[in-house]
DNA sequence: CGCATTGTTTCCTA
DNA sequence: TTAGGAAACAATGC
C-alpha cells in the first residue's frame, strides 16, 4: 500500500531518472477516469521538478503541475513510447525523446489531476510529518480538543498528510498507545513518544524503500520491479496472531474507525 | 460470495 | 456551527 515512505521511494527514483528536462508531447488514457481531467489542457511542455506532498506525488511543468494519487496499487514503469502497453497500464505519459512514463494500477483507484496552483490543490492537506515544523508541541495542538480515537486521526489527511494504515499501526506499536484511546486523552509523555513513533517508522519505511507485502502484482513496487524491503521489519501491521516483539503477548486484530487496527493488547493498553 | 483495501464525499446526529 | 461517525463509492483479487 503506497504511503508516504513507498510515494517518496518512487519521487526519489522518478528524480533521477532522467525525466526531468524533458519535454512532455501528451498524455493518453487507456482507462478514463484514471485521467481525471481535461487532457487537451496539458500542451507540450517541459517538466521542471518531481516532488512528494503526503501520498500525492507532483509533477511540475512550465504551465501547472500533475498532481497523481498512487491509491492502492498505482505503479509506474519507464519504457520506450514504441514498447507494447502493459497489463493492467491505464495511462502514459509521453515524452519528446521517444521515452514515456507508464501508469499500472490494477484496482483502477489511482488518479490524475491537473492544476496550476499548487497551493489551491493542498488547501486541505494537513502537515507533512517528517518537516520541521512537525514538533511535539505541534502534535499536541492537533490532539488538543479533538475527542476522536487517535488511530482515524492518525489517518485523517487533513491534520497529518502521508500516513496509511501501516505506518499508523507502526507508529502506535512503538508509542506503546492503543488505538482507541481518544486523541485529547494522550499525556505529555505519550505525545512525545508519538511524535517519535510516527517520525521513526516512516524513516525506517523510506530507509528500506518502502513495504511490499506478499508477492502479489497488485503490490508496492519500485520504478525499476523490485521489492521494498521494509516488511521484514513490521512490528505491527498483520501481526495479528504472532508474538509481540518486545513482550511475547499474541497480538489481536481490531477495527477501529472502519479499518483494521494490529496491535499488542499488554504493551498498548486503553487504560 | 463477501471481504479487504484507499481516501473522498455525502449524509446524519449530537 | 461543527465535529465526528458511518456509509457509499470507485474496482478487483483472494
Amino acid at each position: 500500500m503506497p504511503e508516504l515512505p513507498e510515494v517518496d521511494t518512487i519521487v526519489e527514483e522518478l528524480k533521477h531518472s532522467s525525466l526531468i528536462g524533458k519535454t512532455l508531447v501528451g498524455v493518453k488514457a487507456y482507462w478514463p477516469k484514471t485521467v481525471a481531467f481535461d487532457s487537451t489542457k496539458l500542451k507540450p511542455q517541459k517538466l521542471m521538478n518531481i516532488s512528494r506532498r503526503g501520498k500525492w506525488i507532483v509533477l511540475q511543468f512550465e504551465h501547472g503541475f500533475l498532481f497523481i494519487h498512487l491509491r492502492m496499487t498505482g505503479k509506474f514503469k519507464i519504457l520506450p513510447t514504441s514498447d507494447p502497453i502493459l497489463d493492467h497500464e491505464r495511462a502514459v505519459l509521453n515524452f519528446k525523446n521517444g521515452t514515456s512514463l507508464r501508469f499500472i494500477d490494477t484496482r483502477k483507484f489511482g488518479r490524475f489531476y491537473w492544476s496550476e496552483d499548487q497551493t489551491l490543490f493542498f488547501e486541505n492537506i494537513g502537515i507533512e510529518p517528517l518537516s520541521e515544523e512537525f514538533t511535539p508541541t505541534l502534535l499536541k495542538k492537533l490532539l488538543m480538543k479533538r475527542n476522536r480515537k487517535i488511530k482515524p486521526l492518525l489517518l485523517d489527511q487533513s491534520v497529518i498528510a502521508g500516513i496509511g494504515n501501516i505506518y499508523a499501526d507502526e507508529a502506535l506499536w512503538e508509542a506503546k498507545i492503543h488505538p482507541e484511546r481518544v486523541a485529547s486523552s494522550l499525556l505529555e509523555k505519550e505525545i512525545i513518544s508519538l511524535h517519535k513513533g510516527i517520525q521513526s517508522s516512516l524513516r525506517i519505511g523510506i530507509a528500506l524503500k518502502g513495504t511490499t507485502l506478499g508477492k502479489g502484482k497488485s503490490n508496492f513496487y519500485r520504478l525499476d520491479g523490485s521489492e521494498g524491503k521494509h516488511a521484514t521489519n513490521l512490528k505491527a501491521y498483520q501481526k495479528s496472531g504472532s508474538r509481540c516483539s518486545r513482550c511475547s503477548t499474541v497480538m489481536v486484530k481490531k477495527t477501529v474507525g472502519q479499518r483494521s487496527s494490529h496491535f499488542c493488547p499488554h504493551c498498548q493498553r486503553l487504560f
